[in-house]
RNA sequence: GGUGCCAUAGCUCAGUUGGUAGAGCAAAGGACUGAAACUCCUUGUGUCCCCGGUUCGAUUCCUGGUGGCACCA
């Protein structure tokens, strides 16, 4: 049975450098399972590892995307799935690294197949989201869907949204599809999967995101964010108007959406230079939690 | 030096007509199967600046101090 090592932490923890470290003592290649660092245009404000760190070791989703494409969770499992299989056919070992929680569980668990959603439907409940608001979507997923009401986070628009989507473009409640049925025993993974999960303590953590984010600052990022916004057609003038729940995926990330205020003359850029350090700290936090859960499951 | 205002949670501040106090942010914990670096939920005891006075009782009123801010010299 071959093998995929995963390695997991929290943001800014070193990662990147241990699975390089990992790859090269197996000679094997590196799969990323990192939803921002798949886009190109974005390597420094997502850490990705950079030209010299890749060097002699093929590296998978890593600055393949365009900005404006929308990916999934469900997409990524597909695709990691179908390359995992050739790669096992030619490595006995290979290294997933990633920080996307949900990534990394579509893989290592498996997802159900839940339709696709045109981008029609969405952008529709969407517009009858802002006008109606979440009474709306509560009543919604209510009516459509009784069963999913019941485990829903009732006061999140976006899993609300999604229950919605679902249904309207299948005709089936949400719920429905939701089997878990990949996360079963007779759904068995054709490889083994072992987690390294990298650890600091929570203080020196907290130090190295916030350096690390001066760090970027000093190697570009407020270009590298400002040619991202202009490929999108993002107006950095703050007298357009602009509504911040619709950007992108791809920018709608930590080190981008507050620079993004910056431009647009709403923060100073040491305030915007602080949230940057703030949300880090706040999405490393989240990493952790859903590990320490995930982990004591295994 | 004089006058006025302020001093309450890690930060910014509210409040108590005298019965020891509460918001936002931070922080911590948690949820999360196709936007997941997203989105969402829970948690608030702190010498109410210090010494004294009045009072059954002071963080609240009063005297004095200390620190800060503003104005006047």
């Amino acid at each position: 049975m071959p093998r995929l090592i995963v390695i997991i932490g929290a943001t800014g923890v070193g990662k990147t450098a241990r699975a390089i470290e990992v790859a090269k003592q197996y000679g094997c290649p590196v799969v990323s399972a990192d939803s921002r660092q798949i886009y190109r245009d974005l390597p420094i404000g997502t850490a990705a590892p950079t030209a010299q760190e890749q060097a002699g070791i093929p590296h998978y989703f890593v600055g393949c995307k365009e900005l404006d494409e929308v990916y999934s969770a469900g997409q990524y499992a597909r695709d990691c799935h179908a390359l995992l299989q050739d790669l096992f056919t030619k490595h006995e070992t290979v290294v997933m690294v990633g920080g996307s929680m949900m990534y990394v569980d579509a893989v290592c668990h498996g997802m159900d197949d839940i339709p696709e959603v045109p981008a029609a439907i969405r952008e529709e409940v969407r517009m009858e989201y802002q006008q109606k608001g979440i009474e709306w979507l509560q009543q919604e997923v209510q009516r459509l869907d009784p069963v999913y009401w019941q485990q829903v986070d009732q006061h999140n628009p976006q899993r609300l949204m999604h229950c919605i989507e679902v249904s309207r473009a299948s005709g089936q409640p949400y719920s429905c599809f939701r089997k878990r049925e990949k996360h079963a025993d007779n759904h068995p993974l054709p490889f083994d999967v072992q987690y390294i999960m990298v650890e600091r303590p929570r203080e020196e953590l907290y130090e190295r995101i916030n350096l690390r984010v001066e760090q970027m600052v000093e190697q570009g990022l407020l270009q590298e964010a400002q040619v991202a916004f202009q490929k999108l057609h993002i107006p950095l003038d703050g007298n357009i108007e602009l509504d911040y729940s619709t950007l992108p995926n791809s920018v709608n990330t930590v080190g981008y959406k507050e620079l993004l205020r910056y431009f647009r003359g709403e923060w100073t850029l040491q305030h915007a230079i602080e949230m940057i350090q703030q949300n880090s700290r706040h999405y490393a936090k989240r990493q952790l939690t859903w590990w320490r859960k995930s982990l004591a499951n295994e």
